[in-house]
DNA sequence: TAATCTTTGTGATTTAGTTCACAGACTTTG
DNA sequence: CAAAGTCTGTGAACTAAATCACAAAGATTA
């Protein structure tokens, strides 16, 4: 890591640069240019190079990157190396899905806890996971080792829910309830905001 | 509209705008400047003025915007003076949560349709909507005159879903499948990989 | 080993978007 | 109605990110 502050784009990128060498390495393909990844991934060499370049020379003139060499950088960049625990609170549709997402795992992320308010829903199965009262969070979250919640009830209880998550030590709050939630600074939140993506569709009907 | 490009952003912000004038004129307020819309809206007053002059002059030196002529005019610029007829491909989880979606109307969006390839889920209601078999897709389309198509279907079979998409005359597609589309320029594509925000969440526990 | 070729890493340039700042239009006050 | 105050619309300045372009490092060839 060289200082400078690394734009948000960079970060998706190395998943994509991830994957790639990740299928190069495994077909026996040693080593790879900037160039050839660029074309692969639909992405510039100097692309490729630079977003690399926030984080080290990984890179040989003259040969270009060492593809195993580069899949064990990038997992330890991007945190593939281990396993990060995730409480998803709202069991409705969307929380459902979310847990029936096969892709989980290969992300390095696992689903070991599912919360409601809504007492019909407690002890219910959502695959591997029994939905739990949220007033179990705390002790669970403690217990679980959970680092990442996910939001996915209705707008009017997220920020209570929000509360909840910091009280009970999570660090990641992804936000599917589209209200901007008001935690401490050192809480990152990110949201998804499927509404705004519905809802700008109309707008690009309209202008042609 | 002064003819320059419009940035992405500026789209999203309009319906933020659009949503406080419509409140602010149900309230009989009758002018807001751009200063205080700007406060409402976690936004610049710069970045408001600048926002909506991509499409006119809408203010009044002195005064500020009259709240339900702005309502009008972003009205008439978003699309929202009608509905657009959707269709969801795919009756998975995601499929059943966008269906359940209660905002939709809200976005002049109506699901008239939803399909899938799974005869086990076909004839099912999902809310209104009786999920119908995929080949159905082309003839339903164009009696119930559908512009939005969503792809909620794996991976795998999100390109042919979008070719069949593209032949039964749909003009936009929200695609939910973590693959990019092949599809004629005419048809607008947006990609919602939530698998990337998945992803990118390891990231940012790692660092810090 | 020298000449040539390939490819990286990174400053310089370009592009896109946001913020600043102010002239000029309109409103309010006395 | 003149002076003071408010607020827009928009070029200019700034900022962030992507692209360009090239010196230097290493690989290949003869």
């Amino acid at each position: 890591m060289n200082g400078k502050k690394v734009p948000e784009g960079t970060i998706s990128r190395l998943f994509i640069y991830y994957r790639e060498v990740s299928e190069l390495s495994s077909l026996k393909i040693k080593t790879i240019s900037s160039a050839e990844l660029g074309e692969r991934t639909n992405l510039s060499d100097a692309q490729v190079r630079k977003d690399l370049g926030y984080f080290g020379q990984f890179g040989v003139s003259g040969s270009g990157y060492d593809t195993s060499e580069l899949k064990k950088a990038l997992e330890k960049i991007l945190g593939k190396d281990r396993t990060w625990n995730v409480a998803v609170i709202g069991a409705g549709h969307l929380g459902a899905a979310l847990l029936s997402y096969p892709g989980f795992k290969n992300y390095g992320l696992e689903i070991v806890a599912a919360f409601d308010s809504d007492s019909k829903r407690i002890g219910k199965k959502l695959g591997e996971i029994e939905v739990q009262l949220i007033s179990d969070l705390s002790k669970t979250a403690k217990d679980k080792k959970i680092h990442i919640g996910i939001i996915t009830v209705p707008a009017a209880s997220a920020q209570e829910v929000a509360e909840k998550l910091v009280e009970a030590g999570i660090e990641y709050i992804l936000n599917f309830a589209p209200v901007s939630l008001d935690v401490p600074d050192s809480i990152k939140v990110k949201d998804v905001d499927l509404s705004r993506e519905l809802e700008t569709l109309t707008y690009f009907l309209v202008n042609k």
